[in-house]
DNA sequence: ATAAATTGCTTGCACAAGCAAGTATCAGCA
DNA sequence: TGCTGATACTTGCTTGTGCAAGCAATTTAT
């Protein structure tokens, strides 16, 4: 119990300072998530329910980011004639370089505010232990990707 | 870095879960929060300024979330002479009830979606971790209870 | 072959949250 | 006393989110 409200403590002080600190970037923490997974996934587009899954967000909540995140060119939509209910969401060059650009950025206040607080000697541990936590709230379908 | 996206997976799933669950049980996760909080406090009360903190969120946020728990009769404001532009929000008799109603079946979806997946022998140095962070995060003067 | 059920995404709606600006009160100091 | 600045909360506005319903394409069953 104190566990779980020190867990959602760090989460929301570290996930709140982090947020401010991109959006003063010009680049919201869920905009950077989009892009990284996309960068990250073959040939840089996911299925827009993947996606959802991947940064835990509702469908119709990725449909309005990723809207507009076309609007500003960071992606496109794609559909496929293999099945054309689906569609993928691409990033574009300009997300790309976006991506390159907020990168070292980011990892700096990741540095900043949260691994500097952290014992090195913890992360074994605390890696394993969030690891086991979402692995059981998932149970075996889970898309979480421990990359 | 993959610490970082672990716990925010972890909080992000677990949090969700929980607040699903108890909105179908008519409280909101955020006014458990107040309640508890106030419910801790010496005489169930607490400066509007020190809850908001303490439940992680911004005082114009907290302002509304009183209004609506006013409107239910959960809390009540009281100004004091002493400061007059402070404000108590303090639990009421209802509210208490309602605490008392919706506390059992809280512990039950924590064991559950939470707490299962806890290895015991984890919950030690998971904790000490997260409070490392969190003190860091927070610097010297911050208003995390640890309790 | 065709109707029924399911899937994948998108919209209508309502609501909660944060930022910036506003108001009232208090504290410090000439 | 009377100003200046800080504090404590509240309000106006904008935005992002989720739920429920909708629409189109696909699969399943008859």
């Amino acid at each position: 119990m104190n566990t779980l409200r020190a867990l959602q403590w760090a989460h929301t002080v570290i996930l709140r300072t982090l947020e401010r600190e991109m959006e003063a970037e010009g680049l919201p923490l869920a905009w950077f998530d989009v892009l990284i997974h996309l960068a990250e996934a073959p040939d840089g587009q996911l299925r827009m329910q993947d996606l959802a899954g991947s940064i835990v967000m509702s469908p119709s909540g990725l449909t309005r980011l990723i809207d507009r995140m076309e609007k500003a060119d960071y992606v496109t939509r794609q559909r496929t004639a293999e099945d054309r209910r689906g569609a993928y969401a691409v990033i574009t060059p300009k997300g790309k370089a976006e991506l390159e650009r907020i990168w070292p950025i980011h990892l700096r206040g990741i540095e900043q505010h949260f691994a500097t607080n952290v014992d090195d000697a913890d992360v074994p541990a605390l890696y394993a232990a969030l690891s086991r936590i979402i692995a059981g709230v998932e149970g075996p379908t889970g898309s979480y990707a421990s990359d």
